[in-house]
DNA sequence: CTCCTATATTCTTTTTATGGAATATATTAT
DNA sequence: ATAATATATTCCATAAAAAGAATATAGGAG
């Protein structure tokens, strides 16, 4: 039951799911994340966690980046069966959209540097 | 994007898809489900309205009793697709299971009672 | 009509979640 | 070693969610 819940949980917050979507797409860092979605870095991290604590997300060290990547859904027949499904789901999302159109724009090299 | 979240925060808590899971096997009214969930009467409500709201669950009213039911999950196919899933999933949580057998003994006329 | 009962709503309190600022950690470059 | 950078963590303030008590509504019985 708790892992059935947190799951649902991981995904009840539209950023959550914003970044799943684009995870879908290529793998992204967390400064990527953050210029597209335009939140604070550490609130993007803090989403991070909890979608890897679920096994909906998995994140390999690479220096100092740190890439995130879906997860195969091995965690849990729920992770599985939402992953498959959100492959389609909010395909036509406007929102969801624009953030999409921006993943080949952004540049971990050049974005991350303040 | 709002509706799916809508779906994902109604099911992430355990007393609401503890009355998704007792629904599976029947019509249930209010005061049936506060006696197997053993929550207060106006929880009860609110947490069926929130169900009813996003579509996983529907309402018919029968004199004083208000009877719930599973919908087919035509509000979504986020919702279609969860409650066929939810068919098997947490089939074997120990909770639940405890729930469950309580359904062929709970009786309103006997219970409803104060 | 009045009384009773099942459910819904409101109100208040407590808890939990979210976001940002500041800080800490870890890795790379110099 | 120090400096710089990407990410993580902590702390605090606010916002949203949950639970219970009290109250309101609605339908049935008398």
């Amino acid at each position: 039951m708790k892992d059935f819940v947190n799951v649902m949980k991981a995904l009840s917050d539209p950023n959550r799911v914003r970044i799943v979507k684009m995870l879908q797409h290529k793998t992204l860092c967390v400064c990527e994340i953050q210029a597209i979605l335009q939140i604070a870095q550490p609130s993007v991290s803090k989403h991070l966690k909890i979608l890897e604590n679920t096994g909906l997300v998995e994140s390999k060290k690479d220096g100092l980046w740190v890439n995130y990547n879906l997860t195969d859904g091995r965690a849990s027949p729920y992770v599985a069966s939402i992953l498959g499904n959100l492959r389609h789901w909010l395909e036509d999302d406007p929102g969801l959209t624009e953030n999409i159109k921006k993943l080949p724009v952004v540049r971990r090299e050049e974005i991350c540097k303040k």
